[in-house]
DNA sequence: TTGTATGCGTTATCAT
DNA sequence: ATGATAACGCATACAA
């Protein structure tokens, strides 16, 4: 841990200057022997080049900072999943912050673009508020946002459409031949809430079935809130055949609820949830869910800013990534496990003995 | 985006030297009336210091780096839920590797300790080598280990004990009255699959059971190898009435084919699991599962690392973290869903519409 | 091709 | 209390 050596020590070592030093370790043009003299010098005293000083004369990092609300949300990290490697292929370290969906949090990192230590942002905060668009106007680092911002605003925008989504996942139902379809929602003052509410509506008008303020059911995105939730809604309607929650973590919670009812699902009563995380997979039966797309939203994020980070300047550009219904056995019903039993080999086991 | 402030900016504004406006923005004693002037003055510029300038002078980033094999790997993200808040709670940013359990990768970021991007290093390798440990001696910045490394290993070192944990759940399966316990585990060169072993023989001799090796089965750590392991174990021994599992993967494979083969969970067959993660408490029956403490792991290696860069030098720790065993309905049997039914409210929402 | 000298934005030492 | 100035380690314009 002793003090590294600079081109200073190699250029003592070599018997050349420090500029002679720096031409060789970037590659430019320089004799034979001198190129040979200083790798050799530089290998002896085992040198590597000190990134801050480099990124204070070449005015960049090689960091982008990714923003996420909570470390151990299961939709942030399929982000970052797919944000991680394609900034490390392009030469990027990740920084990671993670915000506890505090409004005054994300600002911090905004404006701590200013401190330059990194090149750009992704950020994904839950919701944008006025002070979010001041301090993003004002931003000194390009920033994607992952989620809503308003229209306007001048940074890259990569958002889901859960709306949508909802919709697909009614239009599932229906065709399986469900008829009274609750909605098991989140709050409505949040964004995905808001959208998914208006998207049950949209969807049950289009299938012809009439909507009916007795089957929606609010519950915060927790399953614990979707049991409680659950057993309200069944208790005020036991003739639902259908329950499309807002979350996998609310359908998770209909699951304990139906079971502990003697509910058979999908038989009696199919359920499907959203954002298609791990544990949809993992239940069982494992869980219909609408992917609206996390991995491929980190994946679009990366790229528009690598984009800028390389290209300058251009039109902040806006992404919207279509959802997508994974059917599983919570609606399908032949055979439990038929799907959801594919592809999730992928967990390495890591722990030390 | 415009290029910002300096102190050179600021000095010319406010009519005083660099110097000044230094001391003012570090807090040294300074007359009232240049104070006021400098701060007026940064703040109107909004001002924000440039971190990598401060870092290239101080020579502390104010960083720390966390190397994982996988950013998938729910044991790795336990312990990043931890090691982030401890961190960001000492002033400190986290920089984020996925080294896909490389070996050359991680070494290659030991060997970037040397650019100085970070003061320090938390590193959870698959199994540590030769390289790593010659590396690892001439790292240019303190590291902690999260993992085995042999003794005398010149680093803090945070290590989990499988084998004990082992244990724990085989005496809870002996007390439940199993048997004819069987294990599954992972390959034996790894060192959890070799920890793991060894745990399962000692803790048969320790009940007075028997050991079988017709009751052992190997098995890579995912689940539809879990599936494959299991199915054959059944077809040579039907009669086994307990799994020990040597992840939560492996068991949730087991979970299906029992399910498949009829067999009641716990009541015929019970199963258990190890790592604890999220997904043991999402499956149904919810799964037990030996708890590693990876989340406190990832707390002892931060609160080491930080000691490390305040403190100073001093003599390599190495801390075991115990293992717990986390009893769900796999084995408990009353009520299939007791337990696993308490805390995992954790997940926020975090999808836009 | 190579060396000298300057600047990147700070902090810190030294005079004043 | 304040200002001029020298590092920190590197890259580069310019001179040789």
């Amino acid at each position: 841990m002793a003090d590294g050596p600079t081109i200073n020590t190699i250029a003592a070592r070599a018997g050349v200057s420090i500029a002679s030093v720096s031409r060789v370790l970037n590659g430019l043009p320089t004799r034979q022997e001198t190129v040979r003299k200083v790798m050799a010098a530089a290998d002896e005293l085992g040198y590597v080049r000190n990134a801050v000083a480099r990124s204070l004369k070449s005015r960049r990092t090689h960091q982008v900072a990714f923003a996420m609300a909570d470390v151990g949300n299961p939709a942030y990290l399929a982000m970052l999943r797919e944000i991680q490697p394609v900034l490390k292929a392009a030469g990027y370290r990740l920084v990671l912050h993670s915000t506890d969906a505090v409004a005054a949090d994300e600002i911090d990192v905004l404006r701590s673009l200013g401190e330059r230590y990194v090149d750009g942002l992704i950020m994904s905060p839950l919701r944008v508020t006025d002070a979010h668009l001041e301090t993003l106007a004002a931003a000194r680092a390009p920033v994607v946002i992952i989620g809503q911002v308003p229209e306007g605003t001048p940074v890259d925008n990569v958002r889901a459409d859960s709306r949508t989504g909802v919709r697909l996942a009614i239009d599932h139902l229906y065709a399986l031949g469900r008829r009274r379809v609750a909605m098991v929602n989140g709050p409505l003052d949040t964004v995905p809430g808001a959208a998914r509410g208006a998207g049950y509506r949209e969807a049950l008008e289009a299938v012809g079935l009439p909507y009916d303020e007795d089957l929606v059911q609010i519950a915060d995105f927790y399953r614990p809130e979707g049991r409680r939730a659950v057993a309200e809604l069944l208790a005020r309607r036991p003739d639902v055949d259908a329950l499309m929650c807002a979350n996998d973590l609310i359908a998770l919670g209909a699951l304990d609820v139906l079971r502990d009812a003697g509910r058979r699902v999908p038989e009696d009563v199919a359920v499907a949830g959203m954002d298609d995380t791990d544990l949809a997979a993992a239940s069982w039966p494992s869980l219909t869910s609408v992917s609206l797309g996390s991995a491929e939203r980190g994946r679009v994020a990366a790229e528009l800013l690598l984009e800028r980070l390389n290209g300058g300047e251009r039109e902040p550009r806006r992404v919207t990534v279509p959802p997508r219904l994974v059917v599983r056995a919570s609606t399908a019903g032949e055979g439990h496990c038929a799907e959801g039993r594919s592809a999730e080999g992928r967990h390495a086991e890591g722990s030390g003995a």
